[in-house]
DNA sequence: TTTGCAATAT
DNA sequence: CATATTGCAA
């Protein structure tokens, strides 16, 4: 008597299965954060299951000892007044995401899976497991994304996408750059549909290892942190999957886009065009976090 | 509470 | 310019 069951099996076959998960787990690490953990110690515990780390909002100064001088960001904010100076409450700036075509992606992905009327920021943040993105992050990203869907629709009637949309109609050079990269999966048309609110695509809640039912449990947010964090000399932070991904080169390399920052007395000559450079160092010296997925796609 | 969106700031 | 942030309304 309840189409439940039906959805529900149904459901399980459509889940994705876990490889297909599997890539849609990455981590980004937010670079006080990863430099706060001052490269956990990579002995004991190895469990290659459940990794349960509390999470560690504050990111304190780090001793950021690099060669030459870098700026030392301590200190800051506004002031408020000088009362007991104790740690950089949690009135810490994060980075400033850059959102990669892959990054992207996996944004895509997630909503692509969840049905535009499941695709909230929340579910999409916690679908993406992608660790350091915030609500605010997604919900800014998904405003634009929203937006660059309405202008297609307006114009193209299926074009859209396709990959290479490098000369479609309906491309602002404004919002395609980003967008256009992303294989829209299908339309993500307005929601009503057809009169009748069927569920495009399923997926209430995460996807655990086991297939369960929906655990409908308002359970605060609390998975997440799924890899292994590494620090290199380089002052890069190294990211490997937990997963089975592990290539030193598709370490997934965030870049810090540092605001506020001091005395910057930065200088980058501006990068020619190669994978592994400095990205992201605009003329002001500002530094961005910039998420490498594990090679995907 | 969260979400959506315009305006706004950096 | 791309994001972040804010303010306000469901």
């Amino acid at each position: 008597m309840r189409e439940d069951s039906n959805w529900f099996s149904k459901w399980e076959e459509e889940l994705p299965s876990p490889e297909e998960l599997m890539p849609l787990s990455q981590t980004l690490i937010t670079p006080d954060l990863a430099i706060a953990f001052d490269i956990p110690n990579p002995s004991t515990n190895h469990s290659p299951q459940l990794l349960h780390q509390t999470l560690t909002p504050p990111a304190p100064p780090p001793s950021n000892n690099n060669n030459s001088s870098e700026f030392v960001d301590s200190a800051e904010l506004g002031g408020g007044g000088g009362s007991g100076g104790d740690e950089p409450a949690r009135t810490l700036k994060r980075p400033r995401l850059v959102w990669t075509p892959q990054l992207h992606k996996r944004f895509v992905d997630a909503v692509a899976h969840l049905g535009i009327k499941n695709a909230v920021p929340k579910t999409i943040m916690q679908l993406m497991s992608v660790d350091g993105l915030t609500r605010e992050n997604v919900a800014s990203h998904l405003q634009k994304y929203r937006l660059y869907l309405k202008r297609m629709q307006g114009i193209s009637s299926g074009g859209g996408g396709g990959g290479g949309a490098g000369g479609g109609i309906g491309s602002d050079p404004a919002t395609d750059h980003l967008f256009a990269s992303s294989p829209v999966p299908a339309h993500f048309l307005h929601p009503g549909g057809g009169g009748r609110p069927g569920p495009d695509h399923f997926l209430p809640t995460f996807v655990p290892y086991h297939h369960h039912p929906p655990p409908q449990q308002p359970q605060q947010q609390q998975y997440r942190q799924i890899g292994h964090i590494g620090l290199q000399p380089n002052g890069h932070i190294g990211l490997q999957s937990n997963g089975q991904f592990e290539h030193p080169f598709m370490s997934a390399r965030p870049v810090l886009h540092r605001i506020g920052g001091g005395p910057v007395g930065h200088h980058n000559p501006v990068v020619p065009y190669v994978e592994d450079v400095e990205s992201g160092t605009a003329a002001n010296g500002r530094k961005v976090l910039t998420l490498f997925p594990t090679g995907d796609d």
